[in-house]
RNA sequence: GCCCCCAUCGUCCAGCGGCCUAGGACGCCGGCCUUUCACGCCGGUAACACGGGUUCGAAUCCCGUUGGGGGUGCCA
């Protein structure tokens, strides 16, 4: 096919949805497939919304997932003349006329006339001339059916009696979506419109309008299916956790999550879901998308990204955890919950950040983790200046339940004093050898791991043990086990 | 009310008339590994909404029913 033109159109609202994320990243890719171009378009009509912050709020996320655009952005609000010489021809040609009924009274023309509510052309005949308060509306066909040709759906019919005269202009003199988006897509050579199937019932209009104007064919359409919550419902921001940069706040990965949304709606045909975009953007079809709506399911986008942090190298999630750690608390509950509770979460409220514990450490972590915010409650003991806090739970269980637990401390303690904390594999045999020599004096098995790992790290789960051991070093190390010691 | 869309495991995706006693993934359950927690590996659970057609043959095509969703604004 010949290099498509597509854009990405949002409207600015204060935050980048993941609905609308998805339905940037079909465009991308789809751009990206057949060697085209996309354009990033904000549709901002409506004054109210023109704000940097409101632009940053698209524009910042886009980056974030590393969908690029080739032009813009380019703003609705500035194409205003052109929309008005849309406008201006549509009232010469009678494609439009002025109206200048209020909601009320539009109301209360369709209950006189024993009709259902709704506007009934009222104005159609009433050569209203334009003014204050006086809108434009498009003339619908009262007759035939306008069809849509969409490369998901097939080819849809809408009748147009069911179509009411729409505003194309409001009283203000500004030009409504409609209208805007007609003008715009065709000024802009735009030959494929994607977007979210909600708009489905929008395009006849918009065609309507384009033909008036004299436009010729308009752009193929590939209404995607609907993004929705475990009740089915489109996705809003209201009740469902949309904004995507929540996501990025907990620590998912930019590539996790354009890998998961890519596979809602769309699936490659090897079946093999997790890989690179650059082998998406190669098997992506649009006409291969779904037609029927997708939950987004929050445990599968785990999944996914714990994947992701599982493939990252020592280096890389040293790197990318970093401003997860010592991000400052927001009063909120860490992201950094340890799994067994009474964790603090992030390393700058405890101690120092120290990346060469990460380093080390990483490939324990990152086949622990779902997100980067997690990182930090498993390594901040070890970063930690004095031990926090004991999990009550741990502590009964290991230090109160388990056999011989002051034995194992007072026997770990003296043993260890002697060493220089050198090597892992002696730190372990020497806390293993603990454990299998009281077993044999108590001619039952006593753990000499767990009561060791509650003195100095506070829970009883964690990373194995021997490595973190030697990091933290013989000073806290001892003084840890006295601590707890003396607390039994 | 009217218009439009949709309908395969709980969820996402595969299937585009015979290869389907329906496949993969997430989740869940069980096992192996293991002196923590995980990872990993092995196994299991679970679906073609319903009713009519068409056809030698239907998850796949057609019609209807039911169910779900979207739209119906001087929002986009």
């Amino acid at each position: 096919m010949a290099a498509p033109r597509v854009r990405f159109a949002p409207a600015p609202t204060g935050y980048l949805h993941v609905g609308s994320a998805r339905t940037a990243l079909f465009n991308w890719l789809f751009a990206r497939r057949h060697g085209g171009q996309m354009m990033l378009r904000i549709e901002d009509t409506d004054a109210s919304l023109r704000t940097q912050a409101y632009v940053d709020a698209i524009i910042e996320p886009l980056v974030w997932l590393g969908i690029d655009w080739d032009e813009g952005p380019y703003f609705q609000s500035e194409r205003a003349e052109q929309h008005a010489v849309a406008l201006e021809h549509l009232v010469a040609t009678g494609a439009a006329y002025f109206c200048d009924l209020t909601g009320p009274q539009i109301e209360a023309r369709a209950a006189e006339a024993g009709l259902p509510p709704g506007y009934h052309g009222w104005s159609r005949d009433r050569d209203v001339s334009d003014g204050a308060g006086v809108v434009v509306r498009f003339r619908c066909p009262d007759t035939g059916a306008t069809t849509v040709d969409d490369m998901i759906r097939g080819r849809v019919a809408f009748p147009n009696s069911a179509l009411e005269d729409f505003v194309i202009r409001r009283s203000d003199g500004s030009a409504t979506f409609l209208l805007a988006n007609a003008v715009d897509d065709h000024d802009m050579g735009i030959s494929h419109v994607i977007r979210g199937e909600d708009l489905l019932d929008t395009t006849p209009r918009v065609q309507l309008l384009r033909a008036a104007l004299g436009y010729g064919e308009p752009p193929a359409y590939a209404h995607l299916p609907l993004l929705v919550n475990e009740k089915r419902q489109k996705l809003s921001k209201r009740r469902d956790d949309v904004a995507l940069g929540h996501y990025r706040t907990q620590g998912y990965l930019p590539e996790a999550m354009t890998n998961y949304l890519a596979l809602l709606g769309w699936g490659p045909p090897d079946e093999v879901e997790i890989r690179p975009m650059a082998e998406i953007v190669e098997l992506f079809d649009i006409e291969a998308v779904n037609r029927s709506a997708a939950f987004f399911d929050p445990r599968k986008l785990d999944h996914v990204n714990a994947a992701y942090i599982k493939a990252l190298t020592a280096d890389e999630l040293t790197e990318r955890v970093e401003p997860f750690m010592k991000e400052p608390d927001t009063g909120e509950s860490p992201s950094g919950e340890h799994p067994a509770g009474g964790r603090v979460g992030r390393v700058g409220r405890v101690g120092s950040y120290d990346p060469e514990v990460l380093r080390v450490l990483a490939p324990e972590i990152r086949q622990r983790v779902t997100t980067l915010g997690e990182v930090a409650g498993w390594v901040d003991w070890i970063m930690a200046d004095a031990i926090i806090s004991y999990d009550p739970k741990a502590w009964q269980k290991v230090m109160v339940k388990g056999r011989a637990a002051a034995e194992v401390l007072d026997e770990v303690t003296a043993r260890l004093s002697a060493d220089d904390f050198s090597s892992a594999e002696r730190l372990e045999s020497i806390v293993m050898g603990v454990g299998y020599d009281l077993s044999a004096r108590h001619k039952a098995r006593v753990l000499s791991q767990a009561p060791v790992r509650v003195a100095l790290s506070g829970s009883n789960v964690g990373l194995p043990l021997w490595e973190p051991m030697r990091l933290l070093g013989r000073p806290r190390t001892l003084e840890r086990l006295r601590a707890a010691r003396a607390r039994l």
